[in-house]
DNA sequence: GTCGTTACATAACGAGCCCTATGTTGACCG
DNA sequence: CGGTCAACATAGGGCTCGTTATGTAACGAC
């Protein structure tokens, strides 16, 4: 790799993350263009030649997550051994993000409200939801029986665990671990049956 | 009441009925004054009288929900006979809401996500939710006990109700009415033991 | 070494935004 | 029935934003 492509890669990490850290923060619409160029040490015209416009770098924010969501999910398959374990594990993952602050739950919803303004924003969101259902499908295979297509193990979860972090994020104090675990361990029974 | 008071009635009410609706189909800060003074057949002018701010508003929007929201789960109290009834009800009113169009469940996170970025906004948000919470509570007490503080059944079935319903709005297909009401059934039977 | 090209930086424009200051019309009160 | 005030409407300022057009310095192939 040449110096100039070396450095073009470095200004779109850097931009791709500061989108993402005030996106979250601030909201996609409340964000700036120049406060995003800013924070990654730029300026607005590198922006625009990299992505064409300010929704061109949160499309390219959607596309770089799909690894990384999924990969999450899949890192805690090799270290759970028992089916208490991995939802233990799962929210975690959630509640306490190896990513430092809980921006992206923030930058998800940011990203949910923008879905429904646009229907480009919303096929993409569905691509990696899809995604992220099918890992918790093969994830939890070991333990449970995936009954009924209608009953499907990865929605329900998933969504159980984006509605606990809201709840946290209102109230951090009523949305203990216990609770969080009983409830995930209830719907992981009520959408499947354990293997013996 | 006077013909001036009942006017001015109007026109809050007027008012507050267009910034749902804008707030919730364009977003808090997608939505402008202008815009909702018109859709309200009046002028911003009017809005700042009312409310004299853009966020007076949408704290004006806040308070007058508390009511609307426990009392659709008061509501579906009576109706009920079983809590299998109950939970289907439940999640009737949020997938198919009285509302007409699921504008409310946008409009709710679009205030989550205002919160997160105001404290007063989260304040608010934190009454509305210890209220619901409450109520749901109240609600299933026929039919379940409640145990330990720790794992409250109310967070846990609002918790699922909304991710249940942001996963509906990414892929609709997926979150069907049987998925939906097995997972709520879960999370009950996870969060308490049933009476007798 | 030269020169086209790449990877940005700079400057500026036009649109839209929230808000304020002021005007206007009708309702109430004596 | 005249005066006062409430309930808006109107006009515009000041600011921010997304985007574009243009400049520039470093790079890389020959």
């Amino acid at each position: 790799m040449t110096r100039q492509e070396e450095r073009r890669a470095q200004t779109r990490a850097a931009l791709l993350d500061a989108g993402a850290a005030l996106f979250a923060t601030r909201g996609i619409a409340g964000a700036s263009v120049d406060a995003i160029a800013e924070a990654a040490g730029r300026t607005s015209g590198a922006l625009y030649d990299h992505f064409g416009s300010k929704e061109g770098l949160l499309f390219a924010l959607l596309e770089s997550w799909v690894d990384a969501a999924t990969a999450a999910v899949a890192a805690e398959q090799a270290a759970a051994t028992s089916l208490d374990e991995w939802v233990a594990a799962m929210w975690r993952a959630v509640s306490d993000p190896p990513d430092g602050d809980g921006r992206w739950i923030a930058l998800e919803h940011e990203l949910w409200s923008y879905a429904n303004q646009s229907d480009e924003a919303r096929r993409y969101l569905a691509r990696r939801y899809a995604a992220a259902w099918d890992a918790i499908d093969a994830v939890t295979g070991p333990w449970v029986e995936h009954p009924a297509e209608a009953t499907r193990v990865g929605p329900a979860v998933i969504a159980l665990l984006f509605g606990l972090e809201m709840m946290r994020r209102v109230d951090p104090d009523v949305v203990t671990d216990q609770l969080a675990v009983a409830a995930l361990r209830g719907v992981l029974a009520g959408t499947a049956v354990p293997t013996t």
